[in-house]
DNA sequence: TTCTTGTCACCTAGGTGTTAATAT
DNA sequence: ATATTAACACCTAGGTGACAAGAA
């Protein structure tokens, strides 16, 4: 079994329809995709990996006016069947499980010559599980194309604070209108990255 | 067998009496212990793993006017037997020999409460080999002593970089006479630092 | 046009020796 | 006295979106 961590955050980012900057030496996706995990043995060996299905092979373009995305043509060739192992592989579930298993190292780019990371595909005769989250989805774009998801990743990701116009920390003791929609969207009790979690 | 890489600096500071600096929340060691190896089978497992032996159970104090360490007691109880493995372990002989192995993770401490990282004694009983390279031999303390170690440390670790006076790039063009006993031990084909190894 | 790239200021995160204050 | 601690300015290293320039 296995939980998506920072699930609420996941939502508010799917709602309006989650963006992934891809760049040639490779960008870190954001929110990070991280997970607790159960019901391992504790004593077995396990390799935990990640890889990214296309979700069908269009290719979208967003129309600014109406805020949506629209058919515009036909994907680019896939992804040569890459995976992510995360670097820990190979442990014993006793510590996949002991802590949350983050993939915070694994970048995404449209540069298809750089591995960045990413392994051939291996074990695939192997016993595996495989668990997807819908609420990860997203759209791989080379600059964000939906304004209310770039003000979502600057309100709550730590790298892009020199963005903010407005400190959380002082809302709504600044409460200015343009800092509304931002703040709604980082209520505290929703987005524990202000305090993320040990190691 | 097993290689130790930045010899020519560690000699440098073996000449001088190396001085590590320990805190509670622990530091890490400079230069840092990084080794190239050979000879392992490549297909077989291995964990690889560092310690540290007293060199005596003396207690030493610097005497500034002779520049010399002597003898003032009895020293502490030894540190419990604590090793601290490399976070790749266990990994392949083959993934071991294709690149440097570097223990810049690792962070000395006098606090005997705090692992920092460190494990206790397993494995005793299995085959093992043990490599131990005499120039890496260091004094702990709390505050450097001997000037001239500071200034190599300051010389040598980019991370000290402000507290430079002269800009080895500039010499010799901006010769001062302050500056030249520090750049003699600075010679660049001497000290790879600055270009660290891929990954 | 539309999409992609490279550079930039501004951050996070954490490794330095210095210094002054505190402990022993 | 001497040894240790804690706060600090100054770095390295690298993750952000903005923006202007370039490519398709």
């Amino acid at each position: 079994n296995v939980q998506l961590e920072m699930k609420a955050l996941w939502d508010e980012f799917n709602m309006l329809g989650t963006e992934m900057i891809v760049t040639k030496a490779g960008r870190r996706m954001f929110p990070t995709f991280q997970v607790k995990i159960f019901g391992m043995d504790p004593m077995s060996d396990y390799m935990l990996l990640m890889d990214f299905l296309p979700v069908d092979d269009k290719r979208y373009r967003y129309a600014f006016h109406s805020s949506s995305w629209l058919v515009a043509g036909k994907a680019d060739p896939a992804t040569p069947g890459r995976v992510h192992y995360h670097p820990d592989s190979p442990a014993k579930g006793a510590q996949w499980m002991k802590q949350i298993v983050s993939f915070d190292k694994l970048k995404l780019t449209n540069n298809l010559l750089d591995d960045n990371g990413h392994d051939s595909e291996k074990y695939a005769e192997e016993n595996y599980k495989t668990f997807v989250f819908e609420e990860t989805r997203f759209t791989a774009v080379t600059a964000y194309q939906n304004h209310r998801i770039t003000q979502l990743k600057i309100a709550s990701n730590p790298f892009a604070k020199g963005f903010r116009d407005c400190d959380p920390e002082d809302w709504p003791r600044n409460h200015r209108p343009g800092c509304l929609p931002i703040m709604s969207a980082f209520a505290r009790t929703r987005n524990p990255m202000s305090s993320p979690p040990p190691q």
